[in-house]
DNA sequence: ATATATAATGAATATCACTCAGTGACTAAA
DNA sequence: TTTAGTCACTGAGTGATATTCATTATATAT
């Protein structure tokens, strides 16, 4: 027994966690950790150049125990991803109960998924590249956080309807696409726009909400309310004349 | 000098390219046939899972040979993303040269950029991991062909615009950002389910360009100008009356 | 024919995700 | 208190893969 292992002596690291709390609590408590120390390094490397050990020493734990609470890298990151469309959905939820009409909701939604997206835009790459592919999406998490949030959308879709202020078209699906796709795609726009100001996201929000609520085409120039009583009292007055000159002449 | 490096015999491959092509032509052909095995290995498999060695092996090359085309394989990948939005905007070009109305082009545009990226769906994970990030965006190939691509549908919102089918809005990269991040969204959505159909591409391509020409919110019953002159015109035609009858009883 | 430039090679290296044999901490029963 | 057992953790080791570079092969010019 020569060229044995030699064991490896424990550090006795001072715990993060309050001692006193329970097995289950510092369990738990650990997994937070994990998960906020991966959500710091993907938000500002991105996937590929955040590396397990990183994520390990900022978490303050050995690598190999990502692996007792993650099966690998794919797993934490949608953790992350799901820790944020929780956020997500309960900002948005809560946004949408203080608006009145619907399309103040639209553009509470719009304002609040874009600014959201921008500012953790790498998580946004999870779902495109590895996640959506690595496993059967349909029945995952990330799915399920995924139908929940844009169930916010298709709700105040759905109460527009009803009191009228949207007329019922197409699919759903379709419009929800068209919501959540252009607000993605315009983020990379904004992102590439040397000083993506205040002023532009502003500008997307009210263009995009304009084109589902009124729409972008050439209207063949409506008569306006106002255009319509002054040709009406006109012809009244007419009236009006002609009664008086058939009164004098009876 | 005893352990010496076994020098490498050359297997003496039979040319794959003519032999009587000139230098300048074998090296591109052999490019070509690199950047054609790397299409092949990430349309199929996708970034991560497309290794080096595989594609070496598929253009019938040695592994350092691709690192004298390209220098890593994020290159690489944008070389094989260049030459997709080359045909792609190429495709797009001619088809919208078939097309008469503004709401044709549209419908054109969209469909064939659906149907290409749905064809082609692996290479976009580039765009937004990989690729957009390593290098400065901006003044790369790949945004430039972007911007190429881009521009045939900007050209077609002007023509609609300058002969009236298309109202003057707002910011034209606005539009832009809904039309194709639109198209990309729903994508994902047209993925997922069991059986995306001809018809689903249908639905989408006439309810966007529906959207960006006509709108979706409910009208408020404008008057058109139709409406008023029959309006007008009866009253006229009530006035002439009362004018015969005053006349008559003159 | 020889020299020079160009093109190609693949073993070696570095980095990283992931594994596993082993250590320590806590708990419950004796 | 002692002891046995379970849970939580560790980090060196493993294999896979992108990238490098010393060397060899081929083509062209003199």
């Amino acid at each position: 027994m020569s060229a044995q292992k030699k064991p490896r002596v424990a550090k006795a690291v001072a715990r993060k966690s309050s001692p006193a709390a329970t097995r289950r609590e510092r369990v738990q408590s650990k997994e937070d950790a994990i998960i906020a120390a991966a959500h710091k390094s993907l938000t500002t490397r991105g996937f590929t150049k955040t590396t397990m050990s990183e994520i390990a020493r900022k978490a303050g734990v050995a690598e190999g125990t990502l692996y007792l609470y993650f099966n690998n890298k794919n797993a934490l990151a949608r953790a992350v991803l799901a820790a944020f469309y929780k956020r997500l959905t309960e900002t948005a939820k809560v946004g949408v109960g203080k608006c009145a009409t619907t399309r103040e909701k639209l553009e509470f939604l719009a304002r609040h998924h874009l600014e959201s997206i921008i500012g953790e835009r790498r998580l946004l790459e999870l779902i495109s590249s590895d996640v959506r592919n690595t496993e059967a999406y349909e029945g995952s998490d990330i799915y399920k956080m995924n139908r929940e949030y844009v169930a916010v959308f298709d709700d105040v879709m759905r109460d527009g309807i009803w009191c009228g202020e949207i007329e019922e078209g197409a699919a759903q699906w379709i419009k929800r696409d068209i919501f959540f796709g252009s607000l993605e795609y315009s983020m990379r726009t904004l992102l590439m726009k040397k000083r993506s100001s205040k002023k532009d996201i502003t500008a997307v929000v009210t263009e995009l909400v304009k084109l589902l609520m009124d729409g972008a085409g050439a209207q063949f120039e409506p008569m306006s309310n106002h255009d319509l009583i002054k040709a009406v009292e006109r012809v009244d007055a007419a009236a009006i004349r002609l009664e008086r000159l058939s009164a004098v002449k009876m």
